[in-house]
DNA sequence: TGCGATTAGATCGTGTGCGATAAAATTGAG
DNA sequence: CTCAATTTTATCGCACACGATCTAATCGCA
């Protein structure tokens, strides 16, 4: 399990951008989710839509900071996300009774059904591009460590 | 070197978000940046800026697919930013002379001195976070070879 | 019990990132 | 030499992602 930094700099000339793990990550990231993007289309979903309908299919009725905190997103990002979501159908929100400040959000019958199909894709993703056990155990643990080594340098920056 | 597509499904009910590679590249990525957007705020960029700036650093006068292919962009993301750049003195973009449908890419003076400064920012959150050499290179590792077999899925989609 | 502090969610503006599309220039087969 | 195919860059519209800010509700200390 790595500890540590991984943006290293390198020659006297400045790191080149192969070099760094945060841009690494960030192409990693936009070409991976490229691959899911013909699933994407099919369904008529974005990424983050995606995830969301992942989380609602995994926990009905959550509320809007936990599907925040599940996806490390804040809610100006979320707000806006899960309105167009509600505005096409796939999910209602609504004031939770106990605490007017919280807002509950629930598959409709519709975001049901796709939430079903939209759980099926990393298992066609998997099966279409091949996978091995061991390449996502390694891949896994690795970005779940820099993901804590991350989180442990925010923490420290808010000292 | 681990091999094989990593996002693997798990339990019937569909995978949990955290078991997806694909999204804890998103996450990390996301959150990698939001370590840097303290030195981003300093300068005045944008991350992606901060990219183009790190490669004109490194080579100036390159063109926009050479800069493209770098950054894994299409040019639909890379002109709009290019021009932002060019629009805030940073950069100047000319026709080129033996190839009229390229466009060669410069710093200005101004663009030359964010640059460098942009080169140190890795540094800095090196210095600041504390790392290690190891968590770093194992990091580097699995990234690469991630995105390698990212490639490699990507090409195979395409015959 | 009052009210300042805190929490939860929302909106706004800006910069990407991508699907789609277009214009201009170059290449090379016929 | 012609022109279809290809290459390169650009624009448009939409969905995020985030900094900034706001409204409404709850909490808990005095």
């Amino acid at each position: 399990m790595p500890a540590g930094l991984p943006d290293r700099p390198v020659p006297p000339e400045g790191p080149t951008t192969e070099a760094l793990i945060c841009f690494n990550l960030y192409a990693a990231s936009h070409a991976f989710i490229r691959l899911y993007s013909p699933h994407l289309e099919r369904l008529g979903l974005t990424y983050p839509q995606l995830l969301v309908l992942l989380l609602l299919h995994q926990k009905d009725g959550q509320r809007v900071g936990e599907l925040g905190a599940a996806l490390a997103m804040e809610t100006n990002t979320l707000s806006p996300l899960l309105k167009r979501l509600a505005d096409t159908g796939l999910l209602t929100r609504v004031r939770s009774e106990k605490d007017a400040r919280s807002v509950e959000v629930r598959l409709t019958t519709e975001g049901q059904i796709k939430a079903a199909a939209a759980a099926e894709v990393p298992a066609c993703i998997a099966q279409e591009k091949g996978m091995t056990e061991d390449g996502y155990r390694w891949s896994l643990k690795t970005l779940q460590a820099l993901r804590g080594w991350i989180e442990e340098a925010a923490r420290e920056s808010e000292r």
